[in-house]
DNA sequence: GGAACGGTTGGGACCGTTCCCAGCCGTACC
DNA sequence: GGTACGGCTGGGAACGGTCCCAACCGTTCC
C-alpha cells in the first residue's frame, strides 16, 4: 500500500535507521489508515520473544486481595506495559505445588521476564529465578545480598517521618505496632522508629512495640496487647494502614479517643486511610510510580541481560489527617 | 527422534484421529523424554488463536482489589487454565479511558476470549462484547436481555436461608443491609429477604432496610442509620460479610451483643467472616467453582463459537458461626 | 570517465507449527 | 490376480513477520 517491500516495513516498525524520511513517512500513514497491527506470533516466532510479562504473586491469595498494595502495583505496571503492547500474564504462586508449576513455565520461556510481588523473607523463588537467569525484578528489597535489581520505599525514612511528625504534635511516650520481623519491610520500619525516637532522646524500649502481621485482624490484638501492659503512651506509629485501622476501632473500644488521647499515624497511604474514621495521618509510598519504575527496569533488563543490578528507593512522604 | 515426520508429531500433540496406537506412542515417549513443548507462538500463527484469554475487571481497582470475591474467581480460573497452558491475562478497565484503550486491544484478537469481572449494571462493556462477537462469559446475571453466557449464585434463595435461619433461632423483627440497588446482586439478595419473610408472615417494610454499596465502611454508615431509627429489631441479615464486619463493629459499639441482643448473618463466606469477632454466619457463594465453571464455558464457546448461550446459576449454603 | 563508497532498498531464507494433498500399503472384493 | 478402497503417513505450502545479503543509486574522488 505504501509502495514499499516488507522489508522497508519491518524497519519502520522497528525504528531500524536507514530508511529514508521519505518511505518512513509513506509507511506510517499507510499504517495510520488501514489501523495495521503487527501479529504478535508471527514475530515472536523469529525474534524468540514471546512479548508477555509475568506478574508473579508469591503469597497466599487471601492476604494479596485484601491489600490495596497489590492493586496499585498492578495499575502501575499494566499502565507501563499497555501502550508497548505487551501483555501482563498473571501467576500466582501461593503454595509449595503452584511455586513448582509455575517454575516449569517460566523455564519453558512462556514470558520474556517476571515482575516478582512479595514481601516474603522467606520465599525461595527470587534466588531460583536468578540461578535459572531469567530477567526479574523485585517489588522489595530482597533478603540477603542476591544480584537481582527491585524498588523499594525507604522505610526507616519513613517511620522517621511518622515519629518526628507524632513529636512536633507534642507526644513524647510514642508506641509502635511493627509489622513482622522477617520481612524487610517490618524490620525497617521498627528500626525507623527506634532510631527517630533515639535521636529526640525519647524512650523506645521493647515495652513500647507490639507486633502484627501487617495485615487486617493482627492489627487488633496488637493494640489490645499494648493497652493491656498499662505502660501509658500518647503517640502510636502502626506500621501498616490495615493494622492502623484495627487500632483505630481498639481504642474507640476503650473509650480513648484520637488524636486527643493518643495521635495514630499509619503507613502505606491506602484508600483505608481517608475512609479510616477518623481519617488516618499516615506514611505515603508512591506504589503506582514505584511499579512503574520496577517495570521499565525489567523491560531494560529483558533488552539486555547484561544490564547493571539497580535498586530504586523511593522517598515516603507524610500525609497529614485528622489522628494527630 | 521418534522416526516419524512432523506431521505425525503434530497430529499426536492436537489428539488428531487417524494415528496408529504405534507411531502415536513412540512419539509420546519421544515428548516425555526430551521434555518438547510445542512453541506457541509458531502454533499461533497458523491456527490464527493467540492461546490466551483476558480477565477484565471493569470496576474500581480498590474495589476489587479489597474485595477477597476476586482472588477466587483469578484461583478458579486460573486453576482451569493453566494446566492447558492458556495465559492469562490481566486486563483493568477501570474508567472510561482505561475502557476504550481495552476494546482496542480486544477487537485486535490479542486473546480469544474474555472472562468478564464485574457487578456492575451499568456496565456498558458487556453489550459490546456480544456486538463484536468476542467470546466471553460473565461473572454474574448481566442486567436485561444479553445472549451472553454467565454463571452467579442463586442470590434469593440465599437471603431465603438467611431469613430462614435467624427464624429458626427464633428472630421475629429481621432488619436488613442491603447492596446498591443497580446491582443484580443488590436487588436479589433484597427481594429474597423480603420474600422469605413475607413467607413467614414476619415484617419486611422499608423501615428495616438500609442500603450499603457492598465495601467495607458502607456497612458502618447503613448500621447507624438503623440504629438510629429506633425500629427495635432482634435478626440482622447483611448482604455482604464486609458489610457485615463493620455492622460488628458498630453494633459492639453500641454495646449490643452479638448474638444474643441482635443476631448477624452475611453474604459470601469471605475469609472475613471467620475472622470476625464473633466469627460470622454467612451465606457461602462458591466462588472458586463459580469461576472454573465460568472459564470452561468461556474454553467451550472460544471453541465453537456457535455453542448455545448457558447460565449456571449455583446454590448457596449456610454456614453457621458464632454471630447467631 | 571509471571506481569506490555509503545510504537505501528489495528479495528471499527462515522461524515451528498446521493442514491439505498425494502416496503408500494391506485388505477385501470381484 | 487385478482393482478399489481405506487407514496411515510424509511432503510441502502457508502463516506474517525479521534479518541477512545483494543490488541499486547518486556522489565523491582519483
Amino acid at each position: 500500500m505504501a509502495g514499499v517491500s516488507k522489508s522497508t516495513v519491518s524497519r519502520v516498525l522497528n525504528d531500524t535507521p536507514g530508511v529514508s524520511p521519505k518511505a518512513r513517512q509513506l509507511v506510517k500513514t499507510a499504517i495510520e489508515q488501514t489501523g495495521y497491527q503487527p501479529n504478535r506470533a508471527a514475530r515472536s516466532l523469529v525474534t524468540r520473544a514471546t512479548g508477555s510479562i509475568g506478574l508473579v504473586v508469591s503469597e497466599a491469595h487471601a492476604r494479596i486481595f485484601s491489600d490495596p498494595f497489590f492493586a496499585s502495583m498492578v495499575r502501575g505496571a499494566t499502565e507501563v506495559v499497555r501502550p508497548l503492547g505487551i501483555h501482563l500474564v498473571l501467576m500466582l504462586a501461593e503454595d509449595r505445588r503452584a511455586r513448582e508449576q509455575l517454575l516449569d513455565y517460566l523455564r519453558h520461556g512462556h514470558v520474556d521476564g517476571v515482575l516478582f510481588i512479595s514481601t516474603h523473607a522467606a520465599d525461595p523463588l527470587p534466588r531460583i529465578l536468578v540461578a535459572e537467569r531469567l530477567p526479574a525484578v523485585l517489588s522489595a528489597r530482597p533478603v540477603g545480598r542476591l544480584p537481582i535489581s527491585y524498588v523499594d520505599v525507604d522505610s526507616v525514612a519513613g517511620a522517621g517521618l511518622a515519629v518526628d511528625h507524632l513529636v512536633e504534635r507534642g507526644r513524647r511516650r510514642i508506641a509502635t505496632i511493627a509489622g513482622p520481623q522477617d520481612m524487610p519491610a517490618g524490620q525497617d520500619r521498627l528500626r525507623g522508629w527506634e532510631e527517630a525516637l533515639a535521636a529526640h532522646g525519647l524512650p523506645h524500649g521493647p515495652d513500647l512495640v507490639a507486633y502484627g502481621d501487617f495485615a487486617r485482624g493482627s492489627g487488633a490484638r496488637a493494640m489490645e496487647e499494648l493497652l493491656g501492659r498499662g505502660v501509658p503512651f500518647d503517640g502510636l506509629f502502626v506500621a501498616s494502614d490495615l493494622m492502623a485501622l484495627d487500632a483505630l476501632a481498639v481504642l474507640r473500644e476503650h473509650q480513648l479517643r484520637v488524636p486527643q488521647d493518643v495521635a495514630v499515624v499509619g503507613f502505606d497511604d491506602s484508600d483505608a486511610a481517608t475512609q479510616a474514621r477518623p481519617a488516618l495521618t499516615t506514611v505515603r509510598q508512591p506504589v503506582e510510580e514505584m511499579a512503574k519504575a520496577l517495570t521499565l527496569t525489567l523491560l531494560d533488563r529483558i533488552g539486555d541481560p547484561d544490564a547493571p543490578i539497580t535498586s530504586r528507593i523511593f522517598p515516603p512522604k507524610l500525609i497529614q489527617r485528622a489522628s494527630t
